[in-house]
DNA sequence: GCTAAAATGTGATAAATGCAACAGAGGAGG
DNA sequence: CCTCCTCTGTTGCATTTATCACATTTTAGC
């Protein structure tokens, strides 16, 4: 349950009234958690119907194959939603988590809930309903992102598209690495030490600058 | 402007009546475009805040880098949604259009007025707004359901990633290829030739059997 | 501060992939 | 019928990438 402060930097219920809220909270019947850094918020297999929106924290959207391979396939921030409804990797018979890198709050809603019109009285539902629109667009967006950056043919150039990126998002031709090496590898699904070697061969050729996990786009 | 008939088929106007479309069409300044095969229906540069809604035919978004190398990134069909707004691929120079792939319409409306409150009394917009989350729920399936693919590490697992994305979706084991191989090719990101020879791999290993586009897998 | 764990950095070697080149099959259009 | 074009299928060879192995640095926990 949220306080009338935490309900204004609410990215799903901006712009509802605490009143509202309550009402709202009660319709959907939706559930609000906590969890520790390391919990599994959601499993994709039970998920079932419900979505998840990040209200505070980090948490990471995994991918485990049959033999054990674990593969981050979103990173999600505040404001980011995820779910079997929103995006079901399907088919082969890997297994999903979202795993919490820091402590997070996540709201859960039942999706299909969102898309009925409201038997009770919910004024704000069309609202609600903007405001979802608003997140999952923001979800296409990073995910075309990183389609961007893995349908490059090389590491090279996929360590390229992403920096432009980043360096695009800074408004500098500097900026500082959202998350360890090991990870930027494992974005741009190539082998962590080839990744390493052609950060080198840019090094050398003065393609870019690193300092740490700050990067400087050369030009 | 559509006839009564096809407003019934229309996915961005689904359950809003003719009177209510006629009046949101003047709203929304909305304009459908009829294209033929091989036309540009949008450029990323150009496009602005319009989204475009597929109404009929297929199209498909193109990159084309700096030396002119050209990579479909999506693959959009009635009822896909593009624009600068949904997924703005950016940061790298590289152009980007959507180009059809047989006879298309196109419905062009101006995103932010969809956030907007309606000035005048468009007494379907909240309609509108559940309908386009729904058009975009489905394209982040579509992207995440690409991204299970590409974040595979060799061509193989792409393959077998794709396939059984597709057996899941027929609902039996053998599916026919949405498009040619040298577009699958494009699609896992991968040379042509390459997978090919993965591909031979497969059927001499008894993982699947081709005949054509059509492919069988194998269990 | 100490210790364990994770992250970073580098290299040799094997395997996978990309590239270029070619040839046959099939379709579209004159 | 012929021609042009795209799609399919295949190969040898060069390049890129993954694997493994290791040393060093940084981080996190106690």
């Amino acid at each position: 349950m949220l306080s009338p402060e935490e309900l204004k930097e609410s990215p799903i219920f901006e712009g509802i009234s605490y009143q509202s809220y309550l009402s709202m909270i009660d319709c959907f019947q939706a559930i609000q958690k906590t969890y520790r850094p390391e919990d599994v918020a959601y499993d994709f297999e039970q998920g079932g119907e419900q979505v998840g929106i990040l209200e505070r924290g980090e948490a990471s959207l995994i991918r485990i194959d049959e033999d054990g391979v674990s593969t981050v396939l979103e990173n999600l921030t505040v404001g980011s939603v995820f779910g079997r409804s929103l995006a079901f990797y399907g088919g082969s018979g890997d297994s999903m988590e979202v795993v919490c890198r820091t402590a997070c709050d996540v709201l859960y809603i039942d999706f299909p809930h969102i898309l009925r019109r409201c038997e009770k009285a919910c004024a704000h539902h069309s609202q609600l309903v903007q405001n979802m629109l608003l997140l999952i667009t923001g979800k296409a967006q990073a995910l075309a992102e990183r389609i961007d950056v893995l349908s490059r043919r090389s590491i090279r150039e996929k360590l390229l598209c992403f920096f432009h990126q980043q360096v695009e998002k800074a408004g500098r031709n500097s900026f500082m690495l959202p998350f360890s090496l090991s990870m930027l590898a494992d974005y741009i699904a190539t082998d962590r030490s080839a990744m390493m070697r052609e950060m080198k061969h840019l090094r050398d050729e003065a393609l870019i600058r690193t300092d740490g996990r700050e990067i400087t786009l050369l030009d």
